[in-house]
DNA sequence: CTTGACTCTGTACTTAGGTACGGGCTTTAT
DNA sequence: ATAAAGCCCGTACCTAAGTACAGAGTCAAG
């Protein structure tokens, strides 16, 4: 199903000056065009731009999602070369994950500690991330 | 251990204006002062700066940080008004994590792939992540 | 007792990531 | 066939989060 450039802003819960500029960045391909010079989509184009809009709010900035976006095996790349990189992109994620989970944890601890009104400590929240996570 | 701010800074990895800037927000309390008006810091403040760095990288708002950072309960505050921003901080945290994870899949499937020869779509990231997460 | 490194405040500049505006075409619904 | 709504481009503006002066005071080492 072929889109204009509003329905595909309205489908990524972006605007469209954002779809623009992310074309201009190189992070969404420049779109076949009408003869009349309006933008054409695909669907494909609602998948990437949602991606970009997840990873951001995952804390990657669009250079670094431009990095994701760019892990394929297209003929001309070397394999190995894909896969260094996507190697170097897990450690982060993992890295990312575990933070999470520590601040998980910890709000999990503040819920029940509430519960059972047994918070005593200031900012509990700090004190665990400093145990669980590595500086 | 009481140190100045560029102690702090160099402690912490930010820079010194940055401290400043966090005492502005209000992210950082407002230390002692020395007679000549030279901000003292304890060990705390090294901790809290690292926790404002590590959680921008997981995509946090300054904003948002300053909610996380005032999880803690005094005991002016209702709990269960503790007990309810926490929750509703682990629902974020852990929608942040599931999409990690399913980041991290993609990315593991991609070395997998690589190393078997066996990629043929053209960017498997965008659409394992489609198919694993709610957009 | 001075020199170099550090800190103070206030203001200004920067970078990333958008967002808005203006003037002018297209499309669509009446 | 004529509004209203949508799109075009270029440029300008905005917010968040720093970062960088400048000019003045302070501390520590030789």
């Amino acid at each position: 199903m072929v889109m204009t450039i509003g329905q595909l802003a309205r489908a990524a819960s972006v605007n469209i000056q954002t779809v623009r500029y992310y074309e201009r960045r190189g992070l969404v391909p420049e779109p076949t065009r009408t003869p009349a010079g309006y933008r054409q989509y695909s669907e494909d184009a609602v998948a990437r731009i949602r991606f970009i809009r997840r990873a951001k709010e995952l804390g990657f900035s669009l250079k670094e999602i431009d990095g994701l976006l760019d892990l394929r095996v297209h003929h001309e790349t070397a394999c190995h070369d894909v896969e260094a990189k996507a190697r170097e992109k897990i450690a982060l994620v993992d890295q990312k994950i575990r933070e999470l989970q520590a601040m998980q944890t910890v709000l999990e601890e503040l819920v029940t500690a509430c519960a059972t009104n047994a918070l005593t400590t200031d900012c509990p929240i700090i004190e665990t991330l400093e145990r669980t996570v590595a500086g």
